[in-house]
DNA sequence: CAGTGGATGCTCT
DNA sequence: GAGCATCCACTGT
């Protein structure tokens, strides 16, 4: 249960409205906005702690060589999910981001576990928090994410995300595992968080 | 700890 | 047939 207090604050609070067209605008401004956000998938997940944006103009981006059966999710509406499969092994989630046909998503790439911590540490085989959530990989796997969820909206179930209750600290730099525009600082991360896939070098924001 | 290599499936050339 | 938006085990300090 929460205060009148605790109430007060979160009804007048910064964070946009975690409705459609919260994910119709920038990439970039989507992947810093989603850091504190609660992703949940039926029932399972916590707070996003690490996203990274893609964008079609640029060459880490699936999108970036045109339309394909694989990346054809990132092509519609933005506010639903894309969901792929990384070296045969993985899952991987995103969430495509506005305006619509610049074929944009942000990755998710980390969570702070804070519910369904039994059921997801059964999924993932492991019970360390730090390394249940911590990882575009493991946090799939953790969820229960499969290419079943592929072109869903993420404002309806399996899918819930809450807003944040207060503006985090985000720490910014440079993403993880690709060999092309390495250079653009387009991973975000909460700052401090022990649920990170790794350290950030550089603590800006 | 840091570094390396294997697993594994699917997309695109 | 190459190349992955990864993870884990295993090696050597």
């Amino acid at each position: 249960m929460r205060n009148m207090d605790e109430f007060h604050v979160s009804s007048v609070s910064l964070p946009p409205m975690l409705d459609r067209t919260f994910f119709d605008r920038d990439v970039v401004a989507v992947a810093r906005a989603l850091i504190g956000v609660t992703l949940t998938v039926n029932g399972a997940g916590g707070i996003i702690v690490e996203t990274e944006a893609y964008h079609q103009k640029e060459p880490a981006a699936h999108s970036h060589r045109g339309q394909t059966l694989r990346n054809a999710v990132m092509f519609g509406s933005p506010g639903h999910a894309y969901v792929y499969r990384s070296y045969g092994i993985h899952w991987c989630l995103n969430f495509v981001c506005g305006p619509a046909g610049t074929a944009s998503a942000v990755l998710i790439r980390a969570l702070e576990p804070t519910t369904g911590i039994t059921l997801m540490g059964r999924r993932r085989g492991v019970d360390d928090l730090r390394i249940l959530c911590s990882g575009p990989g493991r946090l799939c796997q953790a969820l229960g994410i499969t290419r079943a969820h592929n072109g869903l909206a993420l404002d309806a179930p399996p899918f819930a995300l809450k807003e944040r209750q207060r503006r985090p600290r985000i720490v910014i730099g440079p993403r993880i595992g690709i060999a092309k525009a390495v250079e653009l600082p387009w991973r975000f991360g909460l700052a401090g968080s022990k649920f990170l896939s790794r350290a950030f070098v550089h603590v800006d924001e």
